[in-house]
DNA sequence: TCAAAAGTGTTTATTCTACACCCATGA
DNA sequence: TCATGGGTGTAGAATAAACACTTTTGA
């Protein structure tokens, strides 16, 4: 049963560029392998089309959960693409998302049309299908601005996490080191971390505070106009 | 001649929010008038459809030519709106853009189905049709954060400005005042404005100096992996 | 007892903030 | 000559940057 419309209509579609941070710190992004045309084979971005009943930012989600098996987490849009071959298909407009996962709990499970889930290192990316490439990379610099001035980053982690896991996060993003002393002084003063009683188990050295973030002081924080800058 | 598909597919269209700076300093937006229906006679930003055969950048650049009238400027997606309601007719995801322009330079030319082009103070914007309010609202917050860390702002001038000018159009923008010597020593000290050997002319007291923005000095600046903050 | 990471302060340089008066111009 | 905005410097406060050693833990 055919769709008729009186002037002609581009697709459109939603594709997620999700990042992690594995066990050894690294930022990394989740990558299907293609099993229908075109690209057959090749690495790209969870996504696929929108459907008419749903909102963009549910149609993101959807794909995320179905081509992925991940059902929660942070997830805001990038923006859209919409450069005139960039689906050799046909027109299509994609809207681009970023989301922000907890990779330590997440199991990975590939599904509808992705043959295979994985996680890529950002910095050593196989050649991606359409222009994906180019949306991981409006990804990466948004992401880079984005925890300097607004508590994404721990997204990322688990819900407890070590002061030096935490920067170890921001080094990975941003790709530079940080002074742990002058680290902590900063962070700390923000008032938005609750250190809670327990330790990290399990390792073979002193064993760090655990920490958790403060989600209703940041929006106390941001109702009183307040702003911060790392 | 009908387009016949084998899914639903929603409508793309293109919103333009446009925004100037009049000779008392104002930040202004510019509203159409719609002559079309839905919303006829209401305020509304400047866009429409995009044609399948041009980019989502080319279709916003000829929405605005065509509505206002307006061919130059700054042009830059701001992100998609794809609520299920947002249009009442029929499903549309509609990508905004921000369009910063001199309004010194420009007269307008309201065209197609607008009635009337007109700018409004962004404090004192009359109801506006579909979400266009809340595209507007995102924009600005944008525009907020953008002039801090590019120079994104001289679009709003003409190409000759003096340092009072360039200050009070980030009051505008931020809805602060700021100090006059702090400011001045700050703007200078990036190295980016250039004093033209020329006055102000006419003007019922001491003529300022008029500098203009380097732009190549700025491209050598931002290759040298610099970034500014205001 | 050794290896490995946790945790902790001070000094110096830089940046930010607040603040007031004289100058040039055209009416 | 007067009204209007142009133009300028300094002192104190706050913030940022550089830097090294002791502590705790499990292997």
């Amino acid at each position: 049963m055919p769709y008729i419309y009186d002037y002609p209509r581009p697709a459109i579609a939603v594709d997620c560029v999700v990042f992690g941070v594995d066990a050894t710190n690294r930022l990394k992004v989740l990558l299907i392998e293609r099993q229908l045309p075109p690209f057959v084979g090749q690495w790209a971005l969870p996504g696929g089309f929108m459907r008419p009943e749903e909102s963009l930012d549910n149609a993101a989600r959807r794909k995320l959960r179905e081509e992925t098996g991940i059902q929660e987490g942070f997830l805001e849009q990038l923006r859209a693409f919409g450069a005139v071959g960039r689906d050799p298909r046909d027109r299509v407009v994609s809207i681009a998302y970023t989301a922000l996962v907890n990779l330590r709990d997440h199991t990975l499970q590939a599904a509808t049309d992705a043959r295979d889930a994985q996680w890529f290192p950002v910095s050593a990316l196989p050649p991606l299908a359409f222009d994906h490439a180019e949306m991981v990379q409006v990804a990466l610099v948004r992401l880079q601005h984005q925890v300097r001035i607004a508590p994404v980053g721990f997204e990322l982690l688990p819900p407890k996490f070590t002061l030096t896991q935490l920067q170890q996060l921001y080094e990975a993003i941003w790709g530079v080191a940080i002074d742990k002393r002058n680290f902590r002084k900063k962070i700390l003063k923000l008032g938005l971390l609750v250190p809670l009683g327990e330790k990290e188990q399990g390792v073979a050295h002193r064993a760090a505070q655990l920490y958790r973030f403060d989600g209703d002081r940041y929006r106390q924080f941001q109702q009183a106009g307040l702003n911060f800058e790392l």
